[in-house]
DNA sequence: TGCCAATATTACATTTTGATTACAATTTAG
DNA sequence: CTAAATTGTAATCAAAATGTAATATTGGCA
């Protein structure tokens, strides 16, 4: 899964500086850009996280808070100028889920950041999703994507693309892959990751990834360009 | 449910002034009295979250932290003298879900582990509802309702929505379900899973939330846009 | 070039998994 | 206490996933 945050902030110059840190840790973020219906946008958006700045032009950050809270749970941090923990106090009795006050770290907030994503979606920096070029597997419903289409895996299918995902231009090992799929299953025919390959190949074909998958005679199978 | 705390902190008068303002808001709590084994007095005190110094006799707080991490993810407040946002950082890259000052204010204590509370287990003070996209079961009644129509369901029924719903977006193992549905129960056949899955489906298809529910193979059950 | 081991392919057998149905047991409400 | 609702069990089914074996193909090397 990738995770997308929206921004309610009407300084874009702190927007932009705030979507080149999103970005550098490999999140996405959209931004207000209507502030008379930041509902309606955030409605249409369907965030992970939203970033919510208190002073805002027509309505502030509490209505709009509470407004979204009637229809969804989605994580929010307050973006606020105002330090006094009454402040924070009040935020969070709105629903919001942590505060921070301006200016500030941008290493806080995206520690902030994750700790919410991993707390409401399981977040954790390797597990969840994988990706090599425009390919992202993803491991909560196996199923692989190119920004365009999806292609449904099985689980070993999906263990050994994920496997060549983690390493990519090095040629893994037959051995390893085995290890891998198969643990301690020492029965296992060494043909049968033959064929594993040949029907993740066949799958993959369709969105084109199976000419980066290049098996090394004698070495092992390689993921490249 | 009511919800029980864990303290570790060596002052046992800030102990005893922070146990006094979580029992005026109805939380109960127990302190760490060992503090060479803190891991094994929460281990037996099962906490719904905890409050974590960080200077502590033998190890420090974000020593325990990892290691509570190790099998747990119970919600972690750390509580330190240090204001430096670097502190705070490192807390939460330890696995920390929020940090706070000392001295601080009581009352944003308790806002903060009302947020993380609400955040883990649907906790409310008010209504016990959950919702996705328009639908919101209630726990109450055990009715589903998606704006204009309502499904009746039952307790299972509303066991397993309720699971769903609090893990949007993420695949649910068979294992977890049959945990929180049947918890000791050892016997259970897992084709009952099976079964109560068919049944809640069917109702709830009525009102066109059975799409939502997808059962990956061998993964578990997943609730989707 | 032509051989040979490594790998691919194909077809089929086996196993796993989950859905479905009918029915029995249990719980709950009146 | 009884009837209805709920829940659990067992049997059956279909489909998907996986494994195996037989056969074809490939690519490096003598």
């Amino acid at each position: 899964m990738d995770y997308k945050l929206f921004i309610v902030e009407d300084n874009q110059e702190l927007v932009a500086l705030i979507k080149k840190g999103l970005a550098s840790w490999g999140f996405s973020a959209e931004s207000c850009q209507n502030f008379n219906q930041v509902d309606k946008e955030i409605a249409a958006a369907k965030p992970q996280l939203i970033l919510m700045d208190v002073n805002l032009p027509f309505f502030n950050g509490f209505y709009w808070t509470q407004k979204i809270r009637q229809t969804s749970q989605v994580p929010i941090i307050f973006l606020s100028s105002r330090s006094e923990d009454s402040d924070q106090i009040m935020a969070m009795n709105f629903g919001a889920d942590d505060y921070i006050t301006k200016p500030f770290n941008m290493d806080l907030l995206i520690v902030k950041i994750k700790a919410l994503l991993r707390r409401e979606y399981d977040f954790s920096e390797d597990s969840g999703q994988t990706s090599f070029l425009n390919y992202t597997l993803n491991l909560v419903d196996n199923q692989l994507w190119d920004g365009a289409n999806k292609v449904a895996l099985t689980k070993n299918e999906t263990k050994l693309l994920h496997l060549l995902f983690s390493h990519p231009r090095q040629t893994v090992s037959k051995e390893e892959i085995m290890t891998d799929l198969w643990e301690d299953e020492l029965f296992i025919d060494r043909n049968t990751l033959s064929v594993t390959l040949a029907r993740l190949r066949s799958k993959v074909g369709e969105i084109g990834l199976a000419g980066h998958i290049k098996t090394i005679k004698g070495k092992g199978v390689l993921l490249d360009d």
